[in-house]
This record gives structure tokens, sequence and C-alpha cells, in this order.
RNA sequence: GCAGCAGUAGCUCAGUUGGUUAGAGCACUAGUUUGUGGAACUAGGGGUCGGUGGUUCGAAUCCACCCUGCUGUACCA
């Protein structure tokens, strides 16, 4: 095919990188339209802002990150970082910032746009990918957070999902600062791996987790990872107080009363859950699917959760004094378009055009006016494009799923009656010209 | 990043202890049917066997390094 490969451009996507075809595009614009209605019934301000910010814009106020290009995809343009947006909220936070004077308070905004990420993928995840979030900007109040569960909970239902088939995992940040104040573990980097151990329960269970948080543990190829190093004693202690599984901090259950009036019961209080490391300061939720994901070879993968949030009350402050107490959550969109499309068939319906085959050029006028006909019946139709026998045109509407044909030969433009081959049953009818659109219409 | 496994046609793969012009199925192209697709049959195109270097009379097969992919793990703001 290429005899000299040399200088011929790759074919290949950089790691991370897809093509996404019409049936996911789809799914995906379905669940968007569903997102939109219930923002608006919710009361959410729609906002974009750009793919591109300073690094340090959405960067700089996070720490142990000291390159630009750690994790996300920079530049230098004239002396000054540029990074592609790793998420939506510092953007969000840095447009507040910016704005402060003149939005609202609170300030409820809601945000779909691509975001990238510099890092390995898994299985269905990828570089680029599109996410939503929700936030509220501005309120310390816990009906907001509440509000945000309760909201994507209706999100999911438009979906097409059941109430058994997804969950709220919520938690606090507190449990886990009490905890560490408890059992006296005040080293920051301590805390944070063995928060990042905790994160962790759901795949390697507690067994696992305890050896994180102590030596150590091996994984299945035999790579080792560090621990935290704790003692005994106080990873019992974690173990003890996590396995309970009643909140006792205030935040949560004051959400869970604030549920109680909203009647949403499909959450459930979860310790263990951690999500993200760094800004968060109250309250945590994740969204769960209750049903296996498999990836293209029918195994069974770990899924994760499809998105997830809680409070941020400092966020906004890192530019400057404002007191911007905030909450939201993220959505990775196309995570849930990956599992809804095993879980439903889907009936996103696939329009394919009637094709009108091309006999003779010369008739192309006649063509062109029962395209016209069936257009403005809105019906989709396209005469042939190109020019082959009429083998290769009956192929290409097979090859398309067209749910049908028209011939319009000599005879029949003649006569003035195209013959209509449906495609699915191979069925022929010669009907008028004003029959067409009635009888294109059972067929589709 | 670390670790394990893998890389032969567009796709899924076969290729015996290194031995002549590297195979199959599907897909593709053309024909059997010059106004008829999805089935069948016939013929055909397409591979420097991931790359580079080495061992050898001889390498898809052995060795080294690199690249890419998969899985696990770490990181994931």
């Amino acid at each position: 095919m290429t005899k000299d490969k040399i200088n011929k451009p790759s074919k290949e996507l950089p790691l991370g990188f897809i093509d996404r075809q019409e049936k996911e595009l789809l799914v995906r614009d379905f669940i968007i339209s569903n997102i939109k209605e219930v923002m608006i019934n919710y009361g959410f301000q729609y906002l974009e802002t750009p793919s591109f910010e300073y690094s340090d814009s959405i960067g700089k106020f996070l720490p142990d990150k000291d390159r630009p290009d750690e994790g996300v995809f920079s530049f230098k343009d004239e002396n000054k970082w540029l990074s592609l947006r790793y998420d939506l909220t510092a953007p969000l936070a840095r447009y507040v910032a910016k704005n402060y004077l003149e939005i609202s308070k609170p300030f409820k905004r809601y945000q779909l746009g691509t975001v990238w990420r510099n890092e390995k993928p898994g299985p269905g995840r990828y570089r680029e990918f599109l996410q939503f979030d929700a936030d509220y900007v501005g309120t310390k109040s816990l009906q907001a957070d509440a509000e945000l569960c309760v909201m994507i909970s209706e999100i999911l239902q438009k979906c097409g999902l059941e109430k058994s088939e997804y969950i709220i995992k919520i938690s606090s940040r507190k449990i886990t600062e009490e905890l560490f104040k408890k059992i006296n573990v005040i080293d920051n980097q301590q805390k944070l791996t063995a928060l990042r151990a905790l994160d962790k329960i759901e795949r390697l269970g507690w067994e696992g987790v305890k050896q994180l948080l102590g030596s150590g543990r091996k994984d299945q190829s035999g790579d080792f990872t560090k621990g935290a190093n704790l003692s005994s004693e106080c990873i019992a202690t974690i173990e003890k107080e996590l396995k309970k599984k009643s909140a006792k901090t205030s935040d949560l259950l004051e959400i869970f009363k604030i549920f109680n009036n909203y009647n949403f019961s499909n959450f459930e209080f979860d310790p263990s859950i951690i999500r993200g490391l760094e800004y968060y300061t109250g309250v945590i939720f994740e969204v769960n699917l209750k049903f296996d994901v498999k990836n293209k070879k029918g195994q069974i993968i770990q899924f994760g959760s499809i998105g997830g949030g809680g409070r941020y009350d400092n966020l906004v402050n890192n530019f400057g004094n404002y007191d911007a107490p905030a909450t939201g959550i993220s959505i990775g969109l196309d995570r849930l378009v990956y599992a809804l499309i095993q879980k439903k068939e889907f009936k996103v319906k696939q329009i394919r055009p009637i094709v009108i085959c091309v006999f003779e050029k010369n008739s192309m006028k006649d063509y062109i006016k029962l395209q016209t006909i069936l257009r403005e019946a809105d019906i989709s139709a396209e005469i042939y494009p190109g020019e082959s026998k009429l083998k290769k045109q009956m192929e290409y509407a097979n090859k398309i799923k067209s749910p049908a044909v028209i011939l319009y030969g000599e005879d029949e433009i003649k006569s003035g009656k195209p013959t209509l081959r449906n495609l699915s049953s191979g069925k022929e009818k010669t009907i008028e010209i004003k029959e067409l659109v009635n009888e294109i219409k059972k067929i589709i």
C-alpha cells in the first residue's frame, strides 16, 4: 500500500487521545441535553472559559507542583507559561476572583468543557475528555451541597438509569481530620500518604490499605509501593473508626437532614471516600455506578466513579482576599457515556438518508426534485454521491444502513413513478411521487 | 515514573528445534449478474514480520538497545 513509508505522516494518534464516533457522540448529546434541562430548572448560569489559562492561575496555589508541565500540557508563550486546563474548578475560581465585584453572591454556574491531563490513560480514561461541572460559590450553606447531590441524581435518572443502578457516596474531610488528630499524626506528608491509602479501599480492600498505611505493599507485577509507616495501633484505630457506618460530624448530620427534606435517599455514608487531596475542606461526595462495566474484550474492569465533588472553602481565596466558600460537582461525561452504552440499549437513532440512485447524469434535475420533496418533509435524503454502477450504489446504501433507496430510471421518469426499495425487507414498490413521503414514513 | 507481558496484512491471529518467493479468516477491489445491496463462487491488491544494530552461510524466529501497546501500581490538582 505504501511503498515509501519514509516521509509519510503517521496515522496514529498521540497517547491517550481518541477519535469519537457518531454512536458515542449521540449518546453524549442526549446526556448533555438532559443536563441543560436540569441546570435550567435548578437556576444555574451557563459559563464558558478558555481552554488555556496562565499556568500559575490554575496551578500555583496547588502545593508541591513547582514544574508547570507536571500532569498538564503546557508551553511557554512570550515568557509566560500557558497550560491547557485540567479541570473546570480551577478556571472557575479564577473567573470568580476576576469578576468578584460584578457577580452575584452566591454565584451558581455550570460548565461543559473539554479538559486535558498529561498522565497515563486507563480503560475509559483518556488524556482529553469532556467534563461537566456545577458549582455554588459564596455560600457556606449545606443546602447547596445537598442540592448538587439531588441534582446529579435527577440527571442520571433522566438519562435512563434506575435508582438502584447508582449511588451517591458521601463523607466529610472532617472525619479524617479528627481521626488524624486522635492518633496524633501531624506530619503533612504522612497524612497525605495515609489519605491516598484510604482512598483505595474499594479497589485493594482493607488488607491492601493496611499494608499501605504501614510499611508498604507489593502489587501483582511485583512492584513495591512505600507506605505511610504508621504504627499498628494507629492503623487499628483507623480501621475501627472508619468501619463505623454512622456519621458523627456536624456537617454530615446536617446534610442528611436536608436530604430528608428533599425525600432523597439514594445516598450512602462511606467514610472511605477521599476524593482528590488538596483542596476539599468539608463534605465530599462521589457518584458510583452499581453495575459492571466491561472493556472491549468483555472483561469486567475497575471503573471507579463517574464523578464527584465536595466543599472547597478556600480555593477562590487563593487569588486574594475573597470570602468565597464554595461547593461543586464534576462529572466525566465520556466515562458516563462509556458505561451507559453498555448498560442500556440506547434508542439513540442514527438517522441515515434515503439514497436516490443515479442512472443518468442527464436526469439530475429529476433526482433533485425528489430529494427536495423528501427534505422538505424532513426526511433525510441524498442523491448517490458519485458515479457508479447501480450495484455499487446499492452496496453503498447498505453500508451506510440507509432504510431505503429510490430507483428513478428512464422508465420511471417517463411514467413519473419512482420505485422505492425497502433495504431491510428487500421489497420494492413503484408508486406515485406524491405517495413517496407517506411510504417512506412507513419504513423509517 | 516503576513492574510484568506483548508487537506478523486495515482487523483477529497462525508460523513447528533459525532454512528457499511469510500464511488464514474477516475486510477491501474486480467479476459471475452492463437496473438491484445484505448469501455464494472466482480472481486480485495489500506485509522490508514495531525500529535500529548484532550473532549466523542464512533471522519473523536468537541477543542488545529503542519505540509502541496492554495489565498492575504510583500520581491524578
